[in-house]
DNA sequence: CAGCATCTTCAGCCCATCCTCAGGTTATCC
DNA sequence: GGATAACCTGAGGATGGGCTGAAGATGCTG
């Protein structure tokens, strides 16, 4: 295919150090067995269609950055994408010098741990989108909740203390009880229980909340 | 410049290994080449000033810690420092001793986060989780009792007074009795004992605890 | 302005945790 | 070896941290 020669060889010219795949197949076997800085996926492809490869690499529980390719009519396709866990998309035609530019903040931006996608047991948190779902049911969480459970699900592995959950919920802004937390992490206690996850937010005692 | 160098010198007898650069542009592309420990960082310097450094340093997703020095006329471009993700700040003059002691201070809570895990004998400490296991099996332990244990781990190999102690579990808190701390640890060392590691803390009777 | 969603506080409950006391044990010093 | 101070430890009442349901406060939307 054209359009795969000249990016290869553009994004080579750029600096970029690339490896590129005829059909969707063969892309995700690369993908799977490689830790790429970050991929870049075009929609349209035989074999195995974008979509599907990107599904499969999320499955698969990799979070390499994935930049998609599209057209102009395949808004669907793009949304979608998004909602797997893509990090960004191009509309076809797009300008090389654009394309160059969103690689390099993915790039940088994988190094900064920032991939939107969040696998917590059977939830699967979208920090870029904010919304949780549980096995694609999507749980109907205020903005405080959802925002108490990325900051926890950034964190995981750590005690997070309530003064720090309050500084990142309320910036600034006037002070609140020590309860609100408390009644936020209750709520969303409940919601998680309600899926059948009871367990995912842990207390201890004297610190703060944890995840995992 | 005559600080620089004095600097650089102090610090290498002190037991760090110093790279330095004469101005700011240079130390930047040092500083995004290299993964420092921690970066000492003066406000007023030639060819980039310290504020556009570490913000440069910041966007570029470095989280390195930076000690900022400034002289006591520079309020103004010391909160805004912190508040551009400095770690820790210095008035000049300073005592040569309280800035080792601060960037020892900063590179240990690097490492700490980092690597939040101490081994200690067979019982396994995780700093960032607040929790202790013995080969697998979470001790329970108290707020008070983990807090110890963490305290006197991350001072492994000297003595811990008991009035350090104090400090650091009442933090300007109302005063206890002595006994308290005693209490606290023979709590924690029964708790250890069940596990089979009934030596970790050691008395140094008229100094205080310590482990190993 | 009404209706709705969300946020915050209140109050009460439960129970893990704390501190102190009192008496026992060990090290140190002469 | 005995006196003394430092340290250890078990027990129990008091404390307060954390949880939760309900209700008032706030703010957004149509």
């Amino acid at each position: 295919m054209r359009l795969r020669k000249s990016l290869s060889e553009g994004l080579s010219r750029s600096g970029f150090a690339v490896d590129s795949a005829p059909d969707g197949l063969t892309g995700l076997a690369h993908a799977l067995a490689i830790d790429y800085d970050v991929i870049v996926l075009d929609l349209m492809l035989p074999a195995l269609d974008g979509l599907s490869v990107l599904r499969q690499l999320r499955d698969a529980g990799r979070s390499c950055p994935v930049l998609i390719l599209s057209a102009r009519d395949q808004v669907a396709d793009r949304v979608h994408g998004l909602e797997l866990g893509a990090d960004d998309y191009l509309i076809k035609p797009f300008a090389f010098d654009e394309l160059t530019a969103r690689l390099q903040a993915l790039v940088r931006r994988r190094y900064e741990q920032r991939n939107p996608v969040l696998q917590l047991g059977r939830i699967t948190l979208n920090t870029a989108l904010h919304c949780a779902r549980c096995e694609s049911v999507e749980l109907p969480l205020t903005p405080n909740e959802i925002a108490l459970l990325e900051l926890l699900a950034l964190r995981r592995g750590r005690v997070v203390s309530p003064s720090s959950l309050e500084d990142h919920l309320y910036a600034g802004r006037s002070a609140v009880t020590r309860n609100a937390i408390e009644a936020h992490v209750s709520a969303l206690r409940r919601k998680l229980r309600a899926v059948g996850e009871p367990d995912l937010i842990k207390t201890r005692r004297g610190f703060g909340y944890y995840i995992e």
